[in-house]
DNA sequence: ACCTGAACACCGTTCAAGT
DNA sequence: ACCTGAACACCGTTCAAGT
């Protein structure tokens, strides 16, 4: 460390200032999108809250992609983590999906990055997580692939559901279950011929308990990949 | 038909100018969208287009997510209509699938406005092709919604990541073939410890048809599903 | 080297004023 | 009833000027 990092860190460790970093700036911005979500992080509230300029941000962050990547993936990171057990495959794989399912329930605005960036590291994370556990499956290496991604797929289409759901409720400042009771009401009304599947199953909405169903369609894509193996 | 309608109707006939209407604009604005992206359709934009002035619109549409939104519903109406054939269900699902995935290879934007308005029209569509289709293959009514949701999330995934992948490849203005070069040469730099599955991966990920991709896909849930039935 | 904050080039949306 | 277009309240990003 040079001399004059030394004094600098120093000086602002005695006044309790510690200086603007990515780490910091990282944080802070977590902070900002789970309180008021994804319309709320702006780099004029992000620099009030660090208390310093809209542009010195800029020193320490590329641009506003760059922020929320990595916002994501900090989050992505410690979900997986949670999940990383040492279960067989299949326990393992419902695992890591609903490590992923509760952090996008706790932060939603994760949901819709991860459909934002597509091949960066938060999603690259949760590929390498799915696949090293679909190989352990024992799946044949030519049919790798297409589990895996259907896999994924899955989790991220789900991911992106409930990040759009929490964003509408929280805009109309309402919570999950009046939406939903919102939802089956216009779906009961729409017309008979036209919608019988939806009317149908509209009553049924607002009961249904949207991580048993995350869950089910884990398991539904885990008998195909392993009723393909033995087939 | 009021005097007062007639006459202007008829003088705007006359002088080749129709009136500005909801049809108009959508239309507009899917021509603005399919040329420019997502970030094209601005309201002073599809004010020129449409020789008049950004307030105007605002009497037809209700704002930028009803614009957005009835835009995605042409398409998808569009598309679902192409899946209507009499096939078996099985067969039916498919058509269902590879319509869509066409239409959102056709119109990216599409992938990203299905996400951003769940509940809305345009996801009812599709959840009630589907429903109907699984219905339509036997499988008894307490397995019906685990299996439909799991085939829209599936749907509603793979949509979202082509529109990523084509929204990138747009802003960086390159084609498909030169993005996924790029992407495999990243992941072949990660680390070997951490990532194996995504660097053994790496090197095909050129070489994948993602509409096949998507297709073994469905047909791993259809699996699925009917193991269910008959277990 | 790092930070400040005014300035720039945009947005969606509103609304008095026109026809 | 329908349209106009200036105005408002925002954005992300840049950059001369400071320390």
């Amino acid at each position: 460390m040079s001399r004059c990092a030394m004094i600098q860190n120093t000086r602002r460790t005695q006044r309790g200032e510690p200086a603007l970093s990515r780490e910091r700036i990282i944080s802070a911005a977590i902070d900002l999108l789970d309180t008021s979500g994804e319309s709320g992080l702006t780099f004029r509230a992000l620099a009030a809250q660090l208390a310093t300029g809209a542009g010195a941000i800029y020193f320490h962050i590329s641009d506003k992609g760059d922020l929320l990547g990595a916002a994501c993936d900090s989050i992505v990171v410690q979900a997986l983590a949670t999940a990383d057990t040492h279960a067989a495959p299949q326990e393992r794989l419902r695992a890591i999906g609903l490590a992923l399912f509760d952090a996008i329930d706790a932060h939603p605005w994760v949901g819709a990055a991860l459909s934002d960036a597509p091949g960066t590291m938060p999603t690259v994370r949760i590929l390498e997580s799915v696949g090293q556990q679909v190989q352990a499956l024992g799946v044949p290496d030519d049919a790798l692939w297409a589990a895996t991604s259907a896999l994924l797929s899955y989790i991220l289409g789900v991911a992106g559901q409930n990040a759009a759901n929490a964003r509408l409720g929280q805009a109309r400042n309402i919570v999950r279950e009046d939406f939903l009771h919102q939802l089956a009401n216009q779906w009961g009304q729409l017309d008979a011929a036209a919608f019988p599947f939806t009317r149908a199953v509209a009553a049924q909405l607002p009961l249904h308990d949207d991580r048993a169903d995350f869950l089910a369609g884990i398991d539904l894509i885990l008998v195909g990949i392993t009723a393909r193996r033995s087939g």
